[in-house]
RNA sequence: GUCCCCGUCGUCUAGUGGUUAGGACACCGCCCUUUCACGGCGGCAACACGGGUUCGAUCCCCGUCGGGGAUGCCA
C-alpha cells in the first residue's frame, strides 16, 4: 500500500507531520445519537483545527439493520450540526467507495489472505450450537466467556465433510494464546490486554458480509486513517483489531478513546432521560451552533476561566486533543439550554426574526392591517420590534410563542394564577376601567403612538388614582399579555396598539 | 464471573508534590426595576475511602468501594 498518500492530503501543515486524516463511521441503523454525534464532532474539531480530512463512512455491514432512512437521518443530523466532510458516500472521494456495502470484493480479498497465512479459519457452528454449549456451560455453574474454539483446529478432512454436506459457515481470525497485545491510546494512555483473554471473533459472516471489527481495519487502512477516535466501548475491540493490523502486514493508526456521555443519573443515558438524536433536540428548539458548543464541553474544556459560549471557529481554534478528559460525563439538559440561550441571545436582529419567523407560520401569525401600530407596516418589520422589545428575554424557541402570541392574536395564552391574583380582584378593575378611560381621552384612537405617550397616560392616571404607576400597571400587564411577566408595558402597549390596548383592559375590567 | 476504563462542588470542568482548590450550569440572597429576564454583587457546595511513598499529598503507588464499558455471525 501507498502510505504517502496521507501526506499528499490537503492544506499540510508541516513536513514533519501530516495532515491527519481522520473518520466518523456511523452504522445506518437509527437516528445520529448525541453520542455518535460528539464523536463525528470531535473528529471533525481535530481534522478542522489540523487542517486535515475528515471522512464520512457508512459502517452497513448489518443487513437486518441498516436502512436506508437512517442513513439519511444521520446525515442530515450532522448537516443541521454544521458538521461538513471532505470525503463520504455523497461527496466522493480518492478513498471510495465509501459505503462498506460496496466494498465487499475488497474485504473478501483481505480474508483471503488472512486465511492463506492460516490466521482465518472457517467455522461451521450455528447460532443454536453455540447457544446450546452456552447453555451447557451456564447450566453446569460455569461463564461463557465467549467463543469455545470449536472449530479452531478442524481436520481438512471435517471440513470437507461440512461443507459438501453444504453448512454454511462463518469465518473467524485466530487470536493467539499467549502473549499481550498492547498501544498507547491517545487519550487512555498505555493500555495493554493478555491474548490470552481475546477470543477468536468472527470476522466474516455466513451472509457474505465482513463484521465490523473486520471491514474497520480494512477501511481505516486503505482510507490512510492516521487516527482513530471513537467511543471508548471499542476499547475491548482494539487489541482484536490490532492483531488483524498486525496479520496483514499494516502498520495501524493512532488511537483515541474517548469516554462515553451518560444520562443526568450516571447510567446510560437512554430516551429515559429525555431527548437522544440530535433531530429531537432540534425541535425542542435547540440551536445548532448551541448543541454543538454544548457537546464540545463533553469531556472536553477550553481550559481555566476561558469562555464556555463559543463558536465552532473559536472552539476549532482551541481545540486539542491533549485536553480531552477521560472521565465520563453526564448530560445536562439544563446547562445545555442555559448556551442555547446564550446563543440566541447573540444573534442579530435580523437573525432573530429569521428564528422565529416559523413560529408565526406553524400558527398563521401575522400583522393585521387593519391594527394601527407605531412603526411596522410588514410581517416581519412588526415581529422585529416585538423581538426587540423582548431584548434578552428572548432565549428559548419552546417559549417564545407563548411570550408573543399576545402580539397577534386575541385568543392568546392566559396564566390563570396570574389573572387571578392581578385582574380578578374589585380593586383592579377600577384601575383598569380608568386606565382604558384614560387612554381614550388621552390619545387619539386613530392614530398609532410610540410607547413613551403611553407612559405618560398611564402615569398620569396612576396619579389621579393616586396610587403608585405599579398598581396600574401590574392588572394592565395581566390584561394585555396574560402574562405577570412581559416586555416592558408601555413597549407592548405601542405594539399592541392603543385601539386593542384599551379593549383588552376593558375586557379585562369586566371580567373581575 | 472475567477483562478494560473512570472517580475534583448536585452537574460540566480547571488545576498543582506546598493554592484561600479556580470557572461555568443549577440553587439561594441582595442591588437595579413597571414585572420577568439581562446585568452587577455575594453565598452554598468538591479533591470517594483506606493504606503507603514523602518534610508534605487532591496530585505518585497499592487496595477497597462506586460508576461505566466489553464479554454478539451488532456496530
Amino acid at each position: 500500500m501507498d502510505d504517502r498518500g496521507a501526506r499528499r492530503a490537503p492544506g499540510r501543515i508541516s513536513l514533519m507531520c501530516p495532515a491527519p486524516r481522520v473518520r466518523f463511521a456511523p452504522s445506518p441503523t437509527g437516528h445520529l445519537h448525541v453520542g455518535g454525534a460528539r464523536t463525528a464532532l470531535f473528529n471533525w474539531l481535530y481534522a478542522r483545527s489540523q487542517k486535515g480530512v475528515f471522512v464520512l463512512r457508512i459502517e452497513d455491514t448489518d443487513q437486518e439493520r441498516s436502512t436506508a432512512a437512517s442513513y439519511a437521518a444521520i446525515l442530515e443530523g450532522m448537516r443541521w450540526l454544521g458538521l461538513d466532510w471532505n470525503e463520504g458516500p455523497d461527496v466522493g472521494g480518492d478513498h471510495g467507495p465509501y459505503l462498506q456495502s460496496q466494498r465487499l470484493d475488497i474485504y473478501r480479498q483481505h480474508l483471503e489472505q488472512l486465511a492463506a497465512a492460516g490466521l482465518a479459519y472457517k467455522c461451521f457452528c450455528s447460532a443454536e450450537d453455540l447457544q446450546a454449549r452456552e447453555d451447557e456451560v451456564k447450566a453446569a455453574g460455569g461463564v461463557w466467556e465467549g467463543y469455545d474454539g470449536h472449530c479452531r483446529n478442524l481436520t481438512a478432512d471435517q471440513i470437507a465433510t461440512a461443507e459438501a454436506a453444504g453448512k454454511p459457515y462463518a469465518w473467524r481470525l485466530r487470536t493467539p494464546d499467549e502473549g499481550m497485545t498492547f498501544w498507547y491510546d491517545i487519550i487512555l494512555d498505555k493500555l495493554e490486554f493478555q491474548n490470552e483473554v481475546l477470543v477468536d471473533r468472527v470476522i466474516f459472516k455466513a451472509d457474505g458480509f465482513p463484521t465490523y471489527q473486520f471491514a474497520c481495519v480494512i477501511d481505516d487502512h486503505l482510507m490512510e486513517i492516521s487516527h482513530v477516535l471513537r467511543g471508548d466501548d471499542h476499547v475491548s475491540n482494539t487489541p482484536f483489531q490490532l492483531l488483524i493490523y498486525q496479520g496483514l502486514g499494516w502498520k495501524p493508526p493512532k488511537f483515541g478513546h474517548m469516554p462515553m456521555i451518560l444520562g443526568p443519573d450516571r447510567k446510560r443515558l437512554s430516551k429515559r432521560h429525555g431527548a437522544t438524536s440530535v433531530q429531537e433536540f432540534q425541535k425542542q428548539g435547540i440551536l445548532p451552533a448551541a448543541m454543538l458548543n454544548y457537546l464540545s464541553l463533553l469531556g472536553w474544556s477550553p481550559g481555566g476561566n476561558a469562555k464556555e459560549v463559543m463558536t465552532a471557529r473559536e472552539i476549532i481554534g482551541k481545540f486539542s486533543l491533549k485536553k480531552v478528559g477521560s472521565s465520563p460525563a453526564a448530560f445536562d439538559y439544563d446547562k445545555l439550554n442555559h448556551i442555547n440561550g446564550e446563543h440566541i441571545k447573540a444573534l442579530d436582529p435580523g437573525q432573530k426574526v429569521q428564528l422565529a419567523l416559523p413560529l408565526l407560520a406553524e400558527r398563521g401569525w401575522a400583522l393585521d392591517p387593519g391594527w394601527l401600530v407605531h412603526g411596522a407596516d410588514s410581517t416581519e418589520a412588526y415581529l422585529g420590534r416585538v423581538l426587540g422589545t423582548l431584548g434578552n428575554r428572548f432565549s428559548s424557541l419552546l417559549t417564545l410563542p407563548d411570550q408573543i402570541g399576545f402580539f397577534f392574536s386575541e385568543d392568546f395564552y392566559v396564566d390563570q394564577e396570574a389573572w387571578t391574583e392581578h385582574v380578578g380582584t374589585e380593586e383592579a378593575g377600577t384601575f383598569l376601567k380608568a386606565l382604558a378611560a384614560a387612554l381614550e381621552e388621552g390619545l387619539a384612537l386613530d392614530q398609532a403612538h410610540p410607547a413613551p405617550a403611553f407612559e405618560e397616560v398611564v402615569r398620569r392616571c396612576a396619579e389621579q388614582q393616586g396610587v403608585k404607576a405599579g398598581q396600574l400597571i401590574h392588572p394592565a400587564r395581566v390584561a394585555l399579555t396574560g402574562q405577570s411577566r412581559s416586555a416592558g408595558i408601555f413597549d407592548v402597549m405601542e405594539l399592541v396598539g392603543l385601539r386593542r390596548t384599551i379593549e383588552r383592559l376593558r375586557k379585562a375590567a369586566g371580567s373581575a
